[in-house]
This record gives structure tokens, C-alpha cells and sequence, in this order.
DNA sequence: TCCATGCGTTGCATTATTGCATAAATCAAA
DNA sequence: TTTGATTTATGCAATAATGCAACGCATGGA
């Protein structure tokens, strides 16, 4: 009796969910042609087409369906004994995946890290930046630092602080334009929808100055409102070190954002997740006054070690 | 980021559950060298070690323990999974595996399997006969034929009678002996612990007959009490058909076993089980006699497709 | 219509995995 | 202690799986 290779379901998953063999093979790290070769094979073994091929792509078949809920539980047992092996591991060595939002390594934390690479050679630190969230669960990161008012309930870790807005302008767009005597003669650099006036300009101290330029990515914006686009809202731990950059407004935004560093309750014991945590926690109080917004000479010394990048 | 080979995990499982390299490499169906290799491969991708190789074999370590209830429980979905993919095979064809009693295949079905695969040539069906009971559960067997008084109830399927025995001795024994005379000079062919009188035999109608010979197959029960070397307590359906025995007791010993057929509740909508489910309640209609030990004229009949095996 | 783009499959060379035969190690019994 | 049986590990040859590059096919836009 020809048995099923356990394996195949981690490749049917991946087609399943991207839709595409090209997809399921970034996802698997392998090439198109095993992936395309696999599903064939594993069709064939259990008797049943479990994908339509379609022109667009992979579509599941009722047959294969079937058998999505229990893939995915197949799925999610093995990151639990994944999570299991890790989480009693007492070593100072091994690989040690580390998600956060692009713009807090980048312009915050980089130097923090490299120095926790050079104390700790024998563990091998990965960061994983997307826009995407990375899952903890599934261990695609072991640990993340997130800005999230409460992280969910599977996840353990420390609040580390409160993190601020506050609108900036480059010295020079400000020569040329006062937002507070004629606030409709300014342009905000904004995100998300294409409207003029969104709810968060409302909220803001400059609830007349209209939206013209589009911008998701924090940098972009911070890029555009240097080269004197218009106003920006940043963190204050970005702007405030640029130095083409003012504040307009003294005081900073609170309730942007709370930063947490998490990981999963599994791992809690594991003693490089241990060690990176408490390390996070105290690089994050050298930088608590630039996060906040608390700008003063200390940040000056700050700016030594975080040259504007980009 | 290395990912893990799910496959590795039915090894493990393997390994764990034998207690050694070769055991597992049976059921795996595999070299035992290959079961070594991955084995070590694996721990070494884990970072853990998860056996500790004793003398005697390999004996799980800690950590190894801890991921045994996942591994189980991943199994578990494969072949929950397994079950759904061929649970809507509407096909008559593919692979049917039937397990049931040794005895019952060689001295009164194998005919009708046959007749059933002449009949379905498409379907390939294949006996698992063996002491041991396969589990349904995991696929291990398509259909099974127990003598069982209550089946599971995870199994479904039908009963098909009850099973007499009756006291079986040959010819040319009675000739020279008379158990219900001088109980005492005669002997019984046994099984299990070695008693002179264990339960079984003071239920019987010789309770005062010593159990002299031990033998836990039926099969060779039977041969021995052909050969003339004392009573035995046979299957009707068994011992009827071979001329050279003779029933002592008139009477049959009920209450000796029900038989059923059952499958897995996920495989009964399957077309090839429903088809050989029915064929063989069919099958079994035309023995019934022979099974519940009314000996009559017709058994002659069945005879003549009942060549006693062994 | 043509071209560019994105996707899946196929041939071929390379690499990895497996089975077989054998060696080494351990234990039980003589 | 020796012998025999059982089990795991290793060298080597055969087999199977994989990656790469090229191809075919469909779609959408100029």
C-alpha cells in the first residue's frame, strides 16, 4: 500500500492559499517545477484532482476543499511541536527571527541590533521588515516589535512605551508658507484614501489645510516633506533627528501608538528569546525621550548614532 | 530560514512507537538506513536531540516526549484527511483493503473474494490478514470482518450472524476413545495458559477431560484434531466441512461470537466499499447454516466450494 | 495586430536520497 | 570467554528529486 508523503500537504497548502504554483513556490523557497511536479504527484497518489488549472491560476476543486480544514490543522499542530522543540531550548545559540515595522529599524534601532550581533556572535539574528504582519504563531518570527494599543492574548512580552506624533516641515516650505496665519495655502502629505480632507486632518491642528500627495510609507513621507512637499505628521523619533525638519506645532500627538516587544508564550523560556527581550527593553529606555517626543539636548547626542538615512 | 520536511514526522513517530531503527523501518516500508539517516537529519534541523540510542534501542528524550502528542495528533488529521479524499470515490475501481480473521479467509471466504475480483477486476483488493487488528482509523484497512460482540462506535456497518462451535474430535479417536464415558482418558486440544482444566473447558461438556495439547491457532487446532490427538473446541464452520471430525455434541456452543463487517463512518459513502459491503452480506447469507452450526444436507453442497485448506 | 507580461510545463544536467552489502557494537546464552 | 543473534552506522552504486533555462499559452494594452 502506497502511503502519503506527510510532506506534500505543506506544498498543497501554499498552492491552495497563493493561488499559483509561482506563488506557492516563493512561499516554499523552492523552484515552480517541484511544486508543479509535486501537486501532479500528489493527485495521482490519492487518487484525486484536488486543483482546476485555470488559466488565471490554481483553483481548489469541492475534492480539495475537502481537505483544507485539516491541512490547516495539520498546519498549525506542527508549528505548536515546531514552537515546542524551540521553547526549551537553553542555548545562547541558534537563529533568532526578529519582526518589526521598517521605519523603527531603520531609523531607531539598526545600531541596537548590530551591537547585540557583535555581543552575541553565536546567535544568528534575522530581521524580517514587511508591511506585512509576520506570525508568530506559525513561527515566522520568534519575536516582534509592534506598535498595537493591545497585542493579543497568545503573545507575552513587555509594553515598552508610548510613542509620538507631532507635524513637521521642512525649514524651507516654511519660509514660503505659514500654515497657522493661512492654513488653506498649505498641503498636507497624507496616506491611505484620496480625500482632501480625512478624518485624521480634522483631528489635527490643521484641520483646513487639504491633502495633495499620497504617500503610505512612512519614509516616502518623511522624504517628501524634507524636500518641502508640504506638512507631514511623523513620529517623532524619525523627524525629530532630521534635521531639515521642524516641528509647527510645540506639543507633540499622544495616543499614536504604544510599542510592544512580544513573542510567543511558547517561547518565553527560551533563553536567546530571554536574553534579545531584556537587551530590546534597555535600548528602548536610551531612546524613550526621542519616542515620546520629548525633544531636548539629550536627543542632540542622540543624532550621533542615528544619521538620517535614506 | 530552514523550514521543516513534515515527512519527518511520520520517521519520528515511527521510531518513537518501535522503540528501534529496524522496527520502524518496517512499518515504514523503507531501508532501515534510510530511517537512520533521517532520524539524524532531522534532530540535527531541530537543533534537538530526540532519542537517546541505548543498547537496546532508542528510547525517547525529553524533549523528544514532548512533541510526541503533536506528532499524534497530526497523524490523526493525515488520516482524517486521508479518509475525506477517499470517502467521495465514487469510482469502482482503486485499491480496497480488507482485514479480517485468518480463519475466516482460508476456510470460508476466500471464494467469494474471487468471485469479487473476477467480478471487479477495476477494484484491486487486498486481505490483511493478521492476529493483530488493523485500525480502521488510520486507514490501515478499508473493511473489516470482526468477531466482536459490540463493534466501536466510530465504525459502521452491519451484523451478520451469530458463530457456533462444538466439540470436534476424529473418526478413528472415538474409535478408541469415549469422552462421555471416561471423561478422564480422554484429551483436550487447548490454548492459552497452560491448565490442565481453565475455564473454558470446565464450561464445556467435558469439564472433568485434561487439556494435554497447546495450540492458540485454530488452524492448527484443527489439523491436530484430525490427526487424532484429542477434542477440540472448533468453529463449526471450520471443522463441518472436514469429513475426517466429527461433532461429539449434538448440540452447537452458542454465544461463541458475532460476526460483523464494518468500515470507517467517513468511507461508507464510498462506492467500492458500499459494492463489496453488500457482496459479502450476500456471501455470507449463503453460509449462515454453516456458521451457526445447523449442519444439514446443504452443507454437503457447500462443501464442493469448501476444499479444506491446511 | 503585435508586443510585453505573467504563468505553467518540459528537457536536461546536477544534486540529494535511497537501498544494498558490510562493518562495528552490544547482549544473551553456551 | 566465545559464539550467535540482533541492531545501528557507513561506503558505494543506483535511483529519484530538484533547479535552471527554454518553451508554449493566454491576457491585456498600445
Amino acid at each position: 500500500m502506497q502511503r502519503m508523503d506527510w510532506d506534500d500537504l505543506r506544498f498543497y497548502l501554499a498552492v491552495a492559499r497563493k493561488g499559483s504554483i509561482r506563488g506557492a513556490s516563493g512561499v516554499l523557497a523552492v523552484n515552480a517545477s517541484t511544486v508543479s511536479r509535486r501537486i501532479d504527484a500528489f493527485e495521482k497518489k490519492l487518487g484525486v484532482r484536488l486543483f482546476d488549472r485555470m488559466p488565471t491560476g490554481y483553483v481548489l476543486t469541492p475534492a480539495g476543499a475537502d481537505i483544507l480544514e485539516s491541512a490547516e490543522n495539520i498546519e498549525d499542530e506542527v508549528a505548536k511541536l515546531d514552537r515546542s522543540v524551540i521553547g526549551r531550548d537553553t542555548q545562547l545559540s541558534g537563529s533568532l527571527r526578529v519582526t518589526l515595522p521598517t521605519a523603527l529599524a531603520t531609523h531607531l534601532l539598526m545600531p541596537d541590533f548590530a551591537t547585540f550581533s557583535r555581543g552575541y556572535p553565536g546567535i544568528e539574528l534575522e530581521l524580517a521588515l514587511s508591511s506585512e504582519e509576520f506570525n508568530l504563531s506559525k513561527r515566522e518570527a520568534d519575536v516582534a516589535i509592534r506598535i498595537t494599543p493591545n497585542p493579543p492574548e497568545y503573545l507575552v512580552g513587555r509594553h515598552i512605551t508610548k510613542i509620538s506624533k507631532a507635524v513637521y516641515a521642512s525649514t524651507g516650505y516654511l519660509l514660503k508658507h505659514d500654515p497657522k496665519k493661512y492654513p488653506q495655502l498649505s498641503r498636507w502629505i497624507g496616506w491611505g484614501d484620496q480625500e482632501r480632507h480625512p478624518q485624521w486632518v480634522k483631528d489635527s491642528n490643521f484641520p483646513k489645510t487639504p491633502v495633495h500627495h499620497q504617500a503610505d510609507d512612512l519614509l516616502v513621507q518623511l522624504e517628501a516633506a524634507r524636500s518641502g512637499m508640504g506638512l507631514a505628521m511623523l513620529p517623532c523619533f524619525m523627524a525629530d533627528p532630521v534635521t531639515d525638519l521642524q516641528r509647527i506645532t510645540s506639543h507633540t500627538l499622544a495616543n499614536c501608538g504604544d510599542v510592544w516587544i512580544l513573542t510567543h508564550k511558547d517561547l518565553r523560556a527560551t533563553a536567546r528569546v530571554r536574553l534579545f527581550m531584556d537587551f530590546m527593553v534597555k535600548a528602548f529606555a536610551k531612546h524613550k525621550k526621542l519616542l515620546t517626543g520629548q525633544y531636548s539636548t539629550e536627543i542632540e547626542q542622540e543624532n550621533l548614532d542615528q544619521p538620517a538615512l535614506a
